[in-house]
DNA sequence: TCCTCCTATGTCAGTGACTGACATCAACTG
DNA sequence: CAGTTGATGTCAGTCACTGACATAGGAGGA
């Protein structure tokens, strides 16, 4: 027998969930979490750099996928096709580790919470880094970079709020597509 | 004669940006910073809602400017150009208040620090949204309104790391007309 | 002039996020 | 079977921040 009740993470991270829906982020305390989930404030520590990470802790970050699928583009392709097309597989990834529910949850509780949205921007800015460089090692030249990721991120944005939102029945890919169109409308 | 030495405020500004800069922000404690002003630690947390705020306290927040400045719009103006142009007032009042090297160096500080990032992130992400509900003041509509407001945030930001780089001799003002004229030669 | 309220500050105790150092012990490895 | 490893526990400590209460100039009125 293991000395330990195996996927402490787990535990954690389902812990986190449930206490921030009941209590709200601010009146959880990571001590909280870590006596739901059967462990010590340490472990918790241990296994998120900080409270707000367990919020955000995802299998494939978002930004790996996204800097393969550029890598991985036709040739042909224009630059916000490639980030477009990134994003893209992102939301596929998304919505086949949570349901829309799930997301909802998650959103309900960062919409609450001004420390999490600052976490949540700092991803967000880091998948624009991110995309922004895979585009560089691509040869797309610099002002065309930045301004392709930061849209492409835009209309993530847009796709995951609207698809939250629960006004369309369409699913996160969909929603990506939707928005997309709805970019290229504009110019 | 006065119970205390006036301008505590002020004090604690420039012992922040100072110790900021000798030691890095991260090893400069509340403490630090209210000793070398001259006032207790719970003092700075009077004038500041938390040591970040201390490098993003601004007298007139860039929020307001942008907001007026879409009031104040010509009828005429396109969603683009009224937020363009409170953007660019923006960028007016910060070359009044700072030179460009007190600029560069507090940029320098927020680069080297992932939590100053985050609040800075929320500072743009708030001046957005201010933006966008500015527009719908005036009758814009909701998917241009979020756009616009998106892409003259982003041609501040691509304006100001620009001006506080050094490559250029323009002023801060200017670096916005020329972001926006990239941005225009785009489409 | 004296009294009173107001305001900016000081003092102090407390909570909670995080960190470093060290101990423990099942499980693996040879 | 002895040694090593890895995930965890324990504990003490620092620092960001908060609430409650005390203090004393200064402004304004009686």
């Amino acid at each position: 027998m293991a000395r330990w009740e195996p996927d402490a993470r787990g535990r954690m991270l389902s812990a986190a969930l449930d206490l921030f829906a009941e209590k709200g982020y601010d009146k959880t305390t990571a001590g909280d979490i870590a006596a739901r989930a059967g462990v010590t404030e340490r472990t918790f520590f241990r296994h998120f750099a900080d409270k707000r990470e367990v919020l955000f802790a995802n299998p494939s970050p978002l930004d790996e996928v996204v800097v393969k699928a550029i890598a991985a583009a036709d040739e042909g392709a224009t630059p916000l096709q490639m980030v477009l097309g990134g994003v893209r597989e992102a939301a596929v990834g998304i919505a086949e580790a949570r349901s829309r529910e799930q997301a909802a949850q998650r959103a309900r509780i960062i919409e609450a919470t001004p420390a999490l949205q600052e976490r949540e921007l700092l991803k967000m800015a880091a998948m624009t880094t991110a995309a922004q460089a895979a585009l560089a090692e691509r040869g797309v030249g610099e002002p065309t970079a930045a301004l392709a990721a930061y849209s492409a991120v835009a209309v993530f944005q847009a796709a995951f709020s609207r698809w939250v939102s629960g006004e369309t029945d369409l699913a996160l890919p969909e929603c990506v597509d939707e928005a997309a169109a709805a970019l290229r409308s504009l110019t």
